[in-house]
DNA sequence: TCTTGACCCTGTAGTAACTCCAGGGTCCAT
DNA sequence: ATGGACCCTGGAGTTACTACAGGGTCAAGA
């Protein structure tokens, strides 16, 4: 393998992704295929590396692999119109933050959890569920 | 269906859950079998809206049924002992706060999108891969 | 040089978490 | 009393991986 080039596994390991995940991201086209070595591996450069960093975060936030492939052609057709590019930014933030209140409110419920644990004895009165309850609605559960 | 009781299609429309799902958490054990009417048919109470509301947001976070399952544990049995408690709510807060780290970089982007859009023309120098790229590290993907 | 263990290849089958459909029963407003 | 909306069970299909099976590549060491 060539300096500065990664073999599947060695990419595997810099991203936390398994070998077969790579591959069949590259079956489904959302990596690129890499150039091969002579002996046929699969031989990837640092763009590999970014490019499946963050697919993988993105997909550990819960976004589905369709919405990693909108953000992807964000960043591979950059001089698109922004008339078309700029609905699915709107929505892709809208989520983004909602994600981001939900989480912040599962936090604050843990770290209550965590400093109770501290001061010795049991988990009562844990209210984790009521962390994310309806009541705290923005309206996206009841239509 | 008593007054206070939901169908399970109510229950569906209130949570944003798909009938087949909520059908799908009971035959797995996340929710609770519900009481049924002379007719057979499923009937919710609060309690059900409350923990639907729940599973759903986890989930939609990223996180495995695995780990929905282990915090409605907590909050099912709130009298445990805190030291079997201890490891699984520190653990799932760092994930919660790395996912809050990810989810904020990826607003900034996306959020910097938004406002070139607004300004008119394209989409240029979308930096949407960087900001959640290798250089950003916190450890988790390089070991 | 030969071998042996770690790593790679393709292709197929299995798993998790839903999602959809077939075939049929229930409910109720007209 | 009947048609349309909604419910039932059981089973097949989808998405996004994940795990083999059967075989080739490669570098280190005897």
């Amino acid at each position: 393998m060539a300096k500065q080039e990664l073999s599947i596994g060695a990419l595997g390991k810099l991203t936390g992704t398994k070998v077969e995940t790579i591959r069949f991201y590259e079956k489904i086209g959302i990596l690129p295929a890499p150039a091969r070595t002579a002996g046929n591996y699969r031989s990837y450069g640092h763009d590999h590396v970014r490019r499946l960093t963050f697919v993988r975060r993105v997909r550990d936030l819960g976004f589905p692999l369709e919405t990693v492939r909108a953000m992807l052609d964000l960043a591979d057709q950059p001089d698109r119109p922004c008339g078309e590019v700029d609905a699915l930014v709107v929505e892709q933030l809208n989520e983004v933050e909602r994600k981001i209140a939900d989480l912040e409110r599962l936090r604050e419920e843990l770290d209550r959890l965590a400093h109770q644990c501290r001061r010795g004895g049991r988990v009562a009165e844990c209210r984790i569920i009521e962390a994310l309850s309806p009541h705290h609605e923005d309206g996206r559960c009841c239509p």
